[in-house]
DNA sequence: GGTGGTATAACTGTATACAATAATGCAGGA
DNA sequence: TCCTGCATTATTGTATACAGTTATACCACC
């Protein structure tokens, strides 16, 4: 049923070292050696390489004369990418509740029935689980607006944020809000309603801004 | 006085092939392979694989089972990125009307008596170089705005813009016209003047846009 | 003790080799 | 003629080798 898709060791390198920068497990200024990359995860400097590259073209990484330096992502950079957020996702949102599909609303009620699941859940700590959801309906919906270049430019601020969610999240109630709001956007969206639909997307951005805003990070 | 700064093969790579895809010399369909590139250019895979993995990342390439495909950008993208920009350029003027530095003005008075000599200048094409002026001031422009989020999302779209740019400054009187409105851009920015910076600004971005759509591309 | 220069070590850039995989074409049989 | 399976080929993925470069440490000299 379910595409199978290998995976490259290169592929796994930079998806791992993406999380690990954009969570905050390398700090902001830490340097970074193909070498150790290599001798630490037990593969050749190649797909190190790779993952590298790619992360400099993300602007998360930096060459540095030797090695390269952690870019991230600070408080002052999450904030301009909220205020560039709010300038976009309504009219993003929009264009989705005009032509978002059956199947893709199926697929975000399964992520969104899934985060329920989670945060209700109570014991461990699920705000890892809670945050990748999150990213998932964000990422369907970000899909659904049929415009490579609005859901290019909306993924990448999203997905640059994950340090900032994840904080986010770990309060419970602002993870019981949050599921809430996307709630309210999945049924402006299966409502087909432009309108309603951008508004409560605007409310959704405001109110991740404001929860993190609150916080100490 | 100039930095000098020894740019890799691999570099060089990636800025000819982002040139030739965003251009429009590679089509969208052409698929490429390592080995014919690194054929053609007479090196090794190596720096090829890298300058093809930045370029997916930047999604004007895609994996395709055998090689990369050329993803490039449809008129349609063209139109949702000037949508995009109408929603931030307004907004990114006005910082940086407020904190745009001498140096900063210098070097963008630089680029646009360079962007006049070309244009005034008859005989022979100079719409390359007038477009790599128009793109050279814009980058002075986002890079003054402060912020690394709001610049890193424009100068990515008004990058992948190049084909339409290219085509819209073979039209003396839009190259006349934008210069016209980058002088006015520079006039409220040096006033220091963020409502009037953000009106010329918005003006530019939405003349370009309707200079373009005249158009047959 | 401070400074300059040189040796050294660590590292990156590029090329190449080899393994694994996906596509293509051809041969043989139904 | 069309399908099937195998052999061949083209191409990617990963590892390694080597050259060139930059930082660092150490030592001599002021």
């Amino acid at each position: 049923m379910r595409e199978h898709k290998s995976i490259s060791i290169a592929d796994q390198i930079f998806e791992q070292l993406e999380r690990d920068i954009l969570t905050g497990k390398y700090p902001r200024g830490e340097v970074l050696s193909e070498l150790r990359l290599s001798a630490e995860l037990g593969v050749s400097r190649t797909p190190v390489r790779e993952a590298i590259r790619r992360l400099e073209q993300e602007n998360i990484l930096e060459e540095s004369g030797r090695g390269v330096v952690v870019i991230g992502i600070s408080r002052e950079d999450m904030l301009d990418m909220y205020e560039i957020r709010m300038q976009l996702e309504g009219l993003a949102a929009a264009r989705s509740a005009a032509r978002v599909s059956d199947e893709e609303l199926m697929e975000m009620k399964e992520a969104l029935d899934l985060q329920r699941f989670y945060i209700e859940k109570t014991g461990g700590d699920n705000s890892d689980q809670i945050k990748n959801l999150d990213s998932r309906f964000h990422e369907l919906l970000y899909k659904s607006i049929g415009s490579r270049a609005f859901a290019d430019t909306l993924l990448s601020l999203h997905k640059k944020m994950a340090k900032y969610r994840m904080a986010s999240v770990r309060k419970h109630s602002r993870a019981v809000h949050s599921l809430e709001e996307h709630m309210e956007i999945y049924e402006a969206l299966k409502a087909h309603d432009p309108e309603r639909c951008a508004a409560v997307t605007l409310q959704h951005v405001a109110n991740a801004r404001d929860s993190i805003l609150e916080m100490e990070i």
